[in-house]
DNA sequence: ATTTATTTTGGCACTGAGTGCCATTTTTAG
DNA sequence: CTAAAAATGGCACTCAGTGCCAAAATAAAT
């Protein structure tokens, strides 16, 4: 094994394993849609996909984690897409244009999308971890706000609290809109970040 | 067995349970601070609480709930004194007044708030689960808030816009806030509550 | 005070999640 | 084709949580 094999290999393998990963967890979904989360054991996963139970845990590090790891990728994505807007651009609505990373990803799998909101919406644990998924993002999101508020220390609650914020909002969009119903998830967000839109942003 | 000792019998031993499970908890909590909330079984608070394992589990549902189970009654506190401020004041500054709850709790123990913060705040899954209890605060503070706004359908996400808004500032609040080193939750609080504060808030 | 009904408790065995270890198979590199 | 590396599966283990049942404590009734 050589150091430069091993960098290139090693990338190759992960996007493998990323595959693999996303096709367990397309079927342990529909699983989970059927009978419930907490209806659905590993050891059926890990059959339904003809795998054995040890193997799965080295794909997920807990069951949990097959509905929510997607959400860290979602998080850099939205931080870049934050990061790209107008530097003059109010925070707020930069912020808002960073989950249109989000509203293009329902309206791009919508069948998907639902299936995962539903399994969520009817596991309180998992809803607990989902939102923990998006205190995650602030790690990456915060700065950037900071940045653009000028970056005083008296400023980083002031960056945290509209970071925060915004999830508040998202997730509030989020169990306002019904898939199938709605006409939009983008609307429901408009009116919740309008519903907060600070008095001064920058 | 009467009808009408019924009630007052059980009332009675519920609250000799909720005193024991309150001492239960106050041992736990020694032993999370010290060793970690993974680092501690239920076996051993058990049996440092004197008690057998499957006793235990009749006063608290899960070990998580050690923790967290006691933010249920401040959601009732909190609702009710939102509920009880004057009802022409802008919501956004009732329900930071609603906060003044947890504030007075805090200043009341700061010890033991502190260990209680320490806690969560070293462990993901308990984090998930006081945001998890939280956002349940919201099913008796939405509607308060929805009725000062007019309670018209259109109202509706913008009161779990803001009622969730605040629960963003009082989690960034505990987060930028040091039990030993900082003046006061309350100023914190203020901060988030005002980098936030909406245009128009009735 | 003694019996009776009720609650509380503890023990036991079980399921399910998650993990460490090791042998075996598969993949990859040379 | 062979040797190294990685993925896999099996096994046994810990720990959380639960159902069931018997024993102990508590309260009520005569």
């Amino acid at each position: 094994m050589q150091a430069q094999s091993a960098g290139f290999g090693s990338s190759l393998r992960k996007i493998k394993a990323d595959a693999v990963a996303a096709s367990l967890a397309a079927t342990a979904l529909i699983l989970f849609d059927k009978k419930g989360f907490d209806g659905v054991t590993v050891d059926e996963i890990a059959s339904a996909c003809g795998i054995s139970r040890r193997s799965f845990f080295r794909y997920f590090a807990t069951k949990e984690d097959i509905v929510v790891s997607g959400h860290a990728a979602f998080g850099e994505r939205i931080t870049e897409r934050v990061r790209a807007q107008p530097q003059d651009e109010d925070v707020w609505t930069s912020l808002r244009r960073g989950y249109d990373i989000l509203v293009d990803n329902v309206d791009r799998d919508p069948e998907g999308a639902a299936r995962t909101m539903r399994v969520i919406n009817a596991t309180a644990s998992l809803r607990a971890h989902t939102i923990e998924k998006h205190i995650a993002w602030a790690v990456g999101l915060a700065p950037e706000i900071a940045r653009r508020l000028g970056d005083a220390d008296a400023r980083r609650l002031e960056a945290d609290a509209l970071v925060h914020a915004s999830f508040a909002c998202l997730d509030v969009a989020l169990a306002h809109f019904t898939p199938g119903e709605d006409a939009s998830l983008s609307a429901k967000l408009d009116a919740a970040f309008d519903a907060l839109r600070p008095v001064r942003t920058r």
